[in-house]
RNA sequence: GGAGAGGUGGCCGAGUGGUCGAAGGCGCUCGCUUGGAAAGCGAGUGUGCCCCACAAGGGUACCGGGGGUUCGAAUCCCUUCCUCUCCGCCA
């Protein structure tokens, strides 16, 4: 969440950033923050002052039944009652304007960077490279859904007798093709300097608020209600929250993580045609990256990134571009976000296979990730993560770019993790 | 799941109702010492919020989390989470 501090001293670069975003009542929001943290300070002085008074009241009797004067004590105790009323009084009124003001807070999202351009929707959103070779699919090119079905490699209807609708059961070469594409996405991580970690896909209510999925996406989140645990919607929520409350030091930073986990969606409301097949599911695997900057450094690691992810979809051959996602289109807790685009051949769309943003401290507020200075003040610090990658779009274009009348070709980095060259 | 023990500052560890944000040790930082280092000596060394200039200084809260008793709680009570030991179950 933004800081309350940094809303007062740059309220009109945080109004402009929350209407590029298209954000309803901004203004008005402001402004109620900002008199919920004066009442809020106003409410901390009266009642340390309270405070103040009877902690010497309670010194004063702890000396004098020390030195036996218990009448005058007694005395005393009884000036107590009336600040102890007020205390209490006091109390409730500032913790519930702190809880007022900490959910209002919840509701706004991150200020865009300057560089965000305007917009309401995805058609808005700036091209900013394209990459690759489109490939010219002869007469009767399949989608990747009825590809799977050819080769018998991916069983939608096995899935939905097992679980329900979007948990896929991969099958043979499917299966293998899966495994080694994390496999590969693993160690090309490992060898850009990212630190491996398998993280539980289980979390606490208090990792979600920290890296904003809650209180902002608890529907999309699936929730074991007896144990309160939710089902991760992406590695970035237990990596990122492996350093919750932590003040690092400045040397050990950049902190670079990579995962690999499964990632469950409920997708509450987001079904439909054009969600066929592997474009969106209820369960995926995803290796995704996760870094921890100075502030000083972030964007630079953003573009770090961006080329990290690009170097991958080069690898595997995959024609994609990248995109900088419009304030309307941009994720609430990110300040700039690159979506990665593959290009589906026989399905004519391109496909989001990954997405890499710089959170600022957005996330890093929540989650009291904070560094050391050089003068020894605690400062926020920035997060950032990217997909690299989301394995089922990235199957659906290898499937559909890669097909030929003898099969399936693998691309020529991948046949070393496979074991095999041609689904057929 | 059952029974018991316990959760104190970066770490170890004392503290069972009063002047305790907390002894002592280790670590760390700075200084002295040294040719340099170690040892030794000296000083410093938590976090949030509030006043204030994000300084100095002051107030307040924090001894796993939440609640309560009390003039006063790290210390007592309730509750919850976690750790350890034994038993049970088990990949």
């Amino acid at each position: 969440m933004l800081q309350i501090a940094h809303i007062r001293l740059h309220k009109e670069v945080v109004l402009q950033g929350l209407t590029k975003r298209n954000f309803k009542n901004a203004e008005a929001t402001l402004k109620k923050l900002l008199l919920l943290d004066d009442q809020r300070k106003e409410l901390q002085q009266k009642h340390d002052a309270v405070l103040a008074q009877s902690n010497q009241l309670a010194k004063q009797i702890g000396q004098l039944m020390s030195q036996g004067k218990k009448e005058e004590a007694e005395e005393v105790k009884s000036n107590t009652a009336t600040l102890k009323a007020e205390s209490k009084q006091l109390s409730e009124s500032l913790k519930n304007t702190e809880e007022e003001l900490t959910q209002l807070l919840y509701t706004v999202p991150n200020i865009p960077n300057p560089r965000v351009p305007a917009g309401n929707t995805d058609t808005d959103n700036q091209v900013l490279s394209t990459h690759g070779n489109i490939p010219d699919l002869p007469q009767g090119a399949k989608p990747h859904w009825e590809l799977i079905e050819q080769y018998d490699i991916i069983d939608f209807e096995l899935g939905t007798k097992i679980t329900g609708a979007g948990f896929p059961v991969y099958k043979g070469k499917g299966a293998k093709l899966q495994r080694a594409l994390v496999n590969f996405f693993l160690d090309q991580a490992t060898e850009a300097g990212y630190h491996e970690v398998q993280p539980p896909i289980l979390i606490n209510q208090a990792s979600g608020i920290g890296t904003g999925q809650l209180p902002d996406k608890e529907g999309q989140m699936y929730h074991a209600t007896e144990d309160d645990f939710y089902l991760i919607p992406t590695a970035e929520v237990p990596i990122t929250n492996m350093y919750r409350d932590l003040i690092l030091k400045e040397d050990q930073l950049p902190v670079k993580h990579a995962g690999f986990t499964p990632c469950f969606r409920r997708e509450a409301g987001s079904w439909g045609a054009h969600v066929r097949g592997l474009n969106r599911l209820h369960q995926f695997d995803k290796v995704e990256i996760v870094q921890i900057q100075h502030p000083d450094k972030s964007y630079e690691a953003l573009e770090e990134m961006s080329a990290y992810i690009q170097s991958l979809l080069s690898k595997l051959e995959l024609p994609y571009r990248v995109l900088l996602l419009c304030g309307g289109d941009l994720g609430f807790t990110s300040a700039i976000t690159y979506d990665m685009e593959v290009f589906s051949a026989a399905q004519q769309k391109w496909l989001e296979v990954s997405s890499v943003s710089n959170f600022e401290t957005y996330q890093a507020n929540r989650l009291k990730l904070r560094y050391k200075d050089a003068n020894k003040k605690n400062q926020l610090l920035h997060t950032l993560n990217g997909s690299a990658l989301a394995l089922p779009r990235i199957v659906a274009a290898i499937l559909e770019n890669n097909q030929t009348p003898e099969g399936i070709k693998i691309p020529k980095a991948l046949v070393p993790y496979c074991g095999f060259e041609w689904i057929n």
